[in-house]
DNA sequence: GGCGTTTTTTACCATTTGGTAAAGGCACGA
DNA sequence: TCGTGCCTTTACCAAATGGTAAAAAACGCC
């Protein structure tokens, strides 16, 4: 019982499988790949430890399928900058897209924080086989609108990583702002208007 | 023997206690604080476990430690900021300094970002206490600068949160930078060049 | 209802982990 | 050189942790 390719999955293993890795990701996010405990998961997805074990292969299994499963959803608002939309509005819409996933999907946004700051010790291979080739094509299509004059010039690589370090920066660094910020509900709504005008003003030609 | 008010440590007292702060350092931000075992700070300061608890009260103590130890020193880029001086040459000083320390310190950098990511569970009103006053007088020093339209104006907190962001990004997720940017030394000029670049831009009235 | 398959539980286990007790070593002043 | 107090090691321990075996229960199809 677990990952292997043929069968389709069954009502309640789709279920079950859901709930676990909800769990996990709860787990995870907040204490890290190391940190996290089976028991931990189990108890927050409302099952015992061996049925966790029934349906992935152990603990790496479970933080692996989470970590592979969000690369996708994760990439998915660069992927959707259009070649041959008008640049500023591309890049703002990113930058605006990336906030709101900031924002609904913090857990998430923490549990890659984690795995990068360790070193990607279960993901350096993936990200250098799926998020390298979208971050090459997307740098490639920024410094043709750069050469093209229609936005402001400087790397592209260092633009992209600009926009992950602010957006990620509300979700990952939450207990900080919230010291820092205790009014929460205006800390966001400005942090968002804060972010898209400081790269309005930086893309600006 | 820990850190009782009374008595002035000993040379070896020192040097041991140096030794397993560093080894600490290594361990912990690298595998945040659950995840690190006395047995790894133990080895890597090259002593044994019983010696470390003779040290220090126990392992969340050595962590403590770690903590409290660093706020100051990573809160001296921001305490040096003049009021006297040229506001911009002031803030583009702080990034400067910020993308240094991020350079040398990375461990430091990603050992804060752990225990923030994590809720700040160790650290919470350390943060309130020590981090929040300083915050405020900046952001007060910030504001009269932009009042004065000395730069431009914009929410100083969220200027703050910016500069942290982008200047922390480089050290906290390295893994990343270095998959993305093969050219390690190369990255890390246009770095530099790029971050202050960028805040010149945003902050020119 | 009966029966094979899937799912869940109960009872374990070996290893790891944070921490302790107590004896042994070492340095250094009288 | 001989104590005395600081430092270090050896030998443990109880709890936690990742994981297993196998029986019991539930399910789904006829």
């Amino acid at each position: 019982m677990d990952g292997s390719p043929g069968k389709k999955p069954s009502r309640i293993q789709k279920r079950n499988r859901k709930k676990i890795m909800d769990a996990a990701l709860d787990v995870f996010s907040q204490h890290g790949y190391r940190g996290a405990t089976l028991d931990q998961i189990a108890d927050a997805a409302g099952m015992s430890k061996p049925n966790l074990i029934y349906y992935f292969d152990g603990k790496e299994a479970i933080h692996v399928a989470l970590l592979n499963g969000l690369m996708e959803e994760w990439m998915a608002p660069i992927i959707e900058m259009d070649p041959q939309g008008d640049p500023m509005a591309e890049l703002l819409g990113y930058v605006r897209r990336k906030m709101e996933m900031s924002h609904l999907y913090p857990r998430e946004s923490r549990l890659f924080a984690l795995e990068i700051i360790q070193g990607a010790p279960r993901m350096g291979p993936h990200l250098a086989s799926s998020l390298k080739p979208v971050f090459d094509e997307k740098c490639a299509l920024i410094r043709g609108w750069m050469e093209q004059g229609l936005i402001a010039e400087m790397d592209p690589g260092h633009l992209i990583f600009s926009i992950w370090a602010m957006t990620q920066h509300y979700a990952d660094f939450d207990a900080q702002v919230q010291v820092l910020m205790p009014d929460a509900a205006l800390a966001r709504a400005s942090a968002n208007t804060h972010v898209v005008e400081m790269f309005r003003r930086l893309l600006t030609p």
